[in-house]
DNA sequence: GGAAGCCATGTAAGCGTATACAATTGACGG
DNA sequence: CCGTCAATTGTATACGCTTACATGGCTTCC
């Protein structure tokens, strides 16, 4: 069942079906009505994929993402998804598994299936993979990069204010008393890494405090490394007296690793994660975190890359840079020692 | 870039690019070095788009969700995702929003999108919306359902003993001694909640302990309704001494009511979930919970899914019931009134 | 009354691919 | 030497759709 065959039951030609269908260009109300409902009688529905074809769109963006584990996720997925199916846009996943060759692959099948653009949360930083994947379409294929930005590629982007987040966070730890705030942060190379990094060292020296070497300690974004350096930490001949959580698969290990320890929150030492997700609110005590608006990013993200889709004659790259919000709960307090 | 101009560039026809992009047919050694070498060169990727129209199949598979916030969904698609790639297929979200009317028009696009099948945790359990949406391709169409089965549909389906489960945890309450125990179940119209309150039942009918009508509450699954209806249970002149609760989310409302009224898990009432995750373990105390394998589930659905679309002839509908486990942790202890 | 313009519709081309079929070549057995 | 067959390649069509262009009829305005 096709267009033509509407055509020949309705007596008109396939150009006014796809007129009826499209509702783009004259057709007379009687015309109109008959086609309808030979399509309504029929259960035509129009194959999607010719209509692609011809006309060189898909109506379709694909999102990659490192890892579907992680509770970031569905978060930014949730805004992605209602700005797409806002504007009838489908939404094609590409995961990477956080490994680069999965990552160029992916690309490259994203690229092939001739999504309109892509929202990407890369892995790869230096962008070889992207620019690998994307060879001979550089510059002529929508990009909005979320919570990263690539170095080297004018493409838009939407991140967070990691700096300002990790600086305010650390701020407030110092406001409290604590001078001997120890930080587990993520690979420097990943702005998310290095940015939250930076804040810490600002704040730090804005209250002339000395960062102590110790206690800056670099993990891997994942539960386990926060557990093991926690654990580090808290052994040390002279532990910190609050800790600083670089994302919030660390901040739960980190948190673990205190309870198994047998090491009070926030009595005998504090804790703040970055990151909220269902979790922060409901353990024993609930986290003080540094919040960020991750649905949001995935809203705009997606609103920014359909507008390129749909008005390619824009040229500005645009940095969206979101706030970050401390959520202050119970997990900190004075120092006691 | 087409195949066209590659085949003009090699000194071939486009058939001949075709047979080597494909690795079908014959094709001589020299032939097929030289065309590889032109792509590889041009950067040419092939149009999935035009393929798909000709070969009649896009290698794209639908995954139909209620709501992308609930923790459920990202472990489903972790198994479908990893099947999916191993056999090249991408996979396309629809979310229903727990909407009926949503339901609709989501099935309906992405079959217009051309999926090869489907992948569904559907609201609707009459069916309604996917007959209306399926119209014409009735069986023809390769589905199968996650989670829930729809009666009157001729599909697969990958569930999980619900019963089964939930007499598991209510026997386990029965055998610490508990007679007091309420269930906050949720809509007896689904699967998953009346088959656990079908399972609820029969352990209490097996242990010959009176079921108290106050003490079995519908909720909606959704978190509020599990701390209404906590508070409500705990308030009764005579409270229940454990409470079962009918998933993740209500299991969450249910443990911040209790929180939030001063009442110690599992010192003053026991509480055992349904549906693991992150969380589960985190809290304190940790919750004991009917634990399913999510993930296995989307691996098998998929599997089941892909299967069907590439060996159509087979026709058996196939219902997989997969386990429950129940994962002792420590929010019970026996009854203390 | 005729030029101009609009409306409704049809005709046909082409998007990029896979593939049935035909054509050419060379090998080989009788 | 001829028939047969396999290997290699090319030609041409169809997948289902949109749309530029053509056509014819009607209205409108000088």
């Amino acid at each position: 069942m096709n267009q033509r065959d509407i055509a020949r039951i309705a007596g008109v030609s396939t150009a006014t079906v796809s007129r009826v269908i499209n509702q783009k260009g004259n057709v007379d109300r009687d015309t109109y009505a008959k086609v309808l409902k030979v399509i309504e009688e029929q259960g035509y529905v129009p194959n999607t994929i010719a209509k692609s074809l011809r006309v060189r769109q898909t109506k379709t963006i694909g999102f990659v993402i490192p890892d579907i584990g992680n509770p970031f996720f569905p978060e930014v997925l949730k805004g992605v998804e209602s700005v797409c199916v806002q504007h009838g846009y489908n939404i094609i996943l590409g995961n990477t598994n956080e490994d680069v060759e999965t990552e160029r692959s992916v690309v490259r099948n994203l690229r092939q299936q001739r999504v309109d653009g892509l929202l990407m949360i890369l892995v790869d930083e230096r962008g070889e993979t992207l620019r690998w994947g994307l060879r001979g379409a550089e510059g002529r294929f929508p990009i909005v990069f979320i919570d990263r930005h690539i170095k080297g590629f004018q493409y838009d982007s939407v991140v967070i204010d990691n700096e300002g987040g990790a600086f305010q966070a650390t701020d407030y730890l110092l406001r409290l008393g604590h001078r001997r705030i120890a930080m587990i942060h993520g690979p420097v190379t990943m702005t998310p890494g290095g940015g939250r990094l930076r804040g810490y060292l600002e704040a730090m020296r804005a209250w002339g405090v000395e960062v102590v070497a110790e206690y800056v300690r670099e993990g891997d974004f994942r539960t386990k490394s926060g557990y093991e350096l926690a654990k580090h930490l808290m052994s040390l001949p002279v532990p910190p007296t609050a800790i600083f959580g670089g994302n919030n698969l660390m901040t739960m290990g980190i948190f673990e690793a205190l309870r198994d320890m047998g090491i009070a929150v926030p009595d005998q030492v504090s804790l703040v994660g970055f990151d909220d997700f269902l979790l922060g609110a409901y353990l024993s005590p609930p986290l003080t975190v540094v919040d960020r608006p991750m649905s949001d990013m995935g809203r705009i993200a997606a609103e920014l890359l359909i507008s390129r889709i749909e008005n390619r004659d824009q040229t500005a790259v645009r940095k969206v840079v979101l706030p970050t919000a401390l959520r202050i709960r119970q997990s900190c307090r004075e120092p006691q020692s």
